[in-house]
DNA sequence: CGGTATCCTATCGGATACTG
DNA sequence: CAGTATCCGATAGGATACCG
């Protein structure tokens, strides 16, 4: 049976929905596109996140090839963390999708106000 | 502490990302872009999927209020698939996930062709 | 035709403790 | 500062069988 995995790299969709799997991704994605920041900006950015969480989706994003991690050889470390250009790309993507998040939020917050 | 939940319906990312959670859910509204369609077509252009699995998926997007599912009262019975207006307005951001995938796969298939 | 009902497993994310 | 090493619980998805 074929599965998703095999579409990665043919499916637009496919290959996306892989990609944004992880459960902060578009968040991390989103902080960074601004600029380039520290593990520990990020951790500030997205608190609600566990480090060791944090580092396992910026691990993936890493083998995805869409954030370059440079580590500068001082002490104390410095790690950071920038889109590649086809990381940078995806701010497209992103903000459309913050449009249509904001659009939906509206949408539903008149029927069920929270 | 605060969730990824709490943030639902306030933040367009998180929201975002917590509906497009499933594993199969951006296929599934791009399935469901061009026409509204029945349980089998959409398994038909799913093949990869389990039938449980589908059910699922279109139940949660069902109560996220993307899809719309009208049942008509038919042997056999028939059972149609839409998208509500805001799951139609995600159309927008799919053509730039699309745009900015089929780039991602050009990318990649240039330094590591399958 | 369009599902449910179960069960089972893999993976993912959170918590906690420790480290160069 | 920026991690790693473990362990654990939740849950999502797949497989299979059955139903109105």
């Amino acid at each position: 049976m074929q599965t998703l995995e095999d579409l990665f790299g043919k499916c637009p969709y496919a290959t996306a929905q892989k990609i944004l799997s992880g459960k902060w991704t578009l968040m991390i994605i989103h902080a960074l596109v601004s600029e380039p920041l520290r593990f520990n900006e990020l951790q500030r950015q997205l608190p609600d996140m566990t480090q060791t969480t944090l580092t396992r989706q910026l691990r993936a994003l890493e083998d995805y090839g869409i954030v370059n991690r440079t580590v500068y050889a001082q002490i104390p470390p410095k790690v950071e963390y920038k889109l590649t250009d086809i990381g940078m790309d995806f701010k497209q993507v992103l903000m459309s999708l913050e449009h249509w998040g904001d659009k939906y939020i509206d949408y539903h917050n008149q029927r069920a106000p929270l």
